[in-house]
DNA sequence: TTGGCCTCTTTCCAACGTCAAGATTGCGGG
DNA sequence: CCCGCAATCTTGACGTTGGAAAGAGGCCAA
């Protein structure tokens, strides 16, 4: 977008666009349709010319793995601080939300980002992967049921981020809702939320 | 395995060797690491054969999904019906407990089943994919809050599938019990699908 | 027996990821 | 100002892949 058609032997950002074309391409051609070559191409340069910028293909999915965690912690504490002046169960429903919005606009680099061991691909050193959502997570469920035990606290975690991840990869993959309007299926998707968020309050409280 | 080596022209069984070593291999190699060729190899056929049972790679991978589907079926079954004579609910967490053992044990084949939108996998016409689960998991619901309303069964329904998938999910990539002994994980999933359980129960009676 | 069809092999092609070598450029030190 | 050098990009090559085409081999029914 930014740099203009006329350049010299010397692209300018090419690192930069390769990661723009690259994730464009994993959206239009899925993963396994995926292509060095193909983003090189679409950057115009040479096929060869990324060697210097990412080291292999695999070197260029893990950077899109990792500014999509980037991304989607980004939309996760948006909606949750939209949210910030409503009771804590609130805040934890908006995580939800953002999670599931993310993975909306972003179907495949959300799967990818969740299917690296089945991929192969491996984390970079130093990489955090969904850590941060962990703690984001971690962090609201403090404020609803910080008063109990670790155990607890554990299977709350593990509740939550299993029910919003469970419903938007079904979604996406059409097993739920691919009859359902896109309000319908925003309702559902709140529906499984709240659901959820009632029932991690009600864990620490039996 | 049950084929001799001692073989002419002909292979005698080719399609049921390609799907055998197709499914070995994509556990080995991972989603984007099956070859055809591969394959082939490991049925001691030339790189061609394959193309008179498959048409194509993803015609094979098709297959494989297939059988996958059918096996994860029959897994959840298996496990519902060893808890027949307690109460529906725990039919539903048997469900849950096949799910995932059929998961664990067919990490990338699980994983390859519900990605079929992010690898552009064509289902064929007449193959119903996904159809037997939900299938599946509405019969054990029905039991469980039949004399609830549609929504709320469809909601049941939504959150049922939803932690079980996402649950499993998660520790397929190693984002929950990472650190875990197998036992610790049981019990974690076990302690999900419980209070999955109870909260589809509770959905009905409000 | 023999004809025909299914199965498998061989050969070929374009596209891929990666490597090596060479061309071009921008930039900092004189 | 310019000069050399390192970073960037191109060209060309190699081995592998999925797929198409054409031919060889074997099985079975007529």
């Amino acid at each position: 977008m930014t740099r203009s058609k006329a350049r010299g032997y010397h692209h300018g950002d090419l690192r930069e666009a390769l990661v723009t074309a690259g994730r464009k391409l994993v959206e239009e051609k899925g993963i396994r349709g995926f292509t060095l070559r193909e983003c090189a191409r679409r950057a115009e340069v040479s096929h060869a010319a990324p060697a210097h910028h990412f080291a292999s293909m695999d070197d260029l999915l893990v950077e899109l793995v990792r500014r999509g965690f980037a991304e989607l912690t980004a939309a996760m504490t948006t909606e949750a601080e939209r949210a910030a002046d409503e009771e804590p169960a609130s805040r934890l429903v908006g995580l939800g939300v953002g999670y599931m919005a993310f993975a909306a606009a972003n179907p495949t680099l959300f799967q990818l980002m969740f299917s690296r061991e089945a991929n192969h691909i491996e984390p970079k050193e130093g990489d955090e992967g969904a850590e941060s959502v962990r703690r984001l997570l971690a962090g609201v469920l403090d404020d609803v049921i910080g008063d109990a035990a670790d155990e607890v606290r554990q299977q709350a975690a593990d509740l939550a981020w299993a029910t919003m991840h469970g419903f938007i990869t079904l979604v996406l993959e059409g097993e739920i809702g691919r009859r359902d309007s896109s309000r319908a299926l925003k309702a559902r998707g709140l529906a499984a939320l709240a659901a959820m968020a009632e029932t991690v309050t009600r864990l620490a409280r039996p």
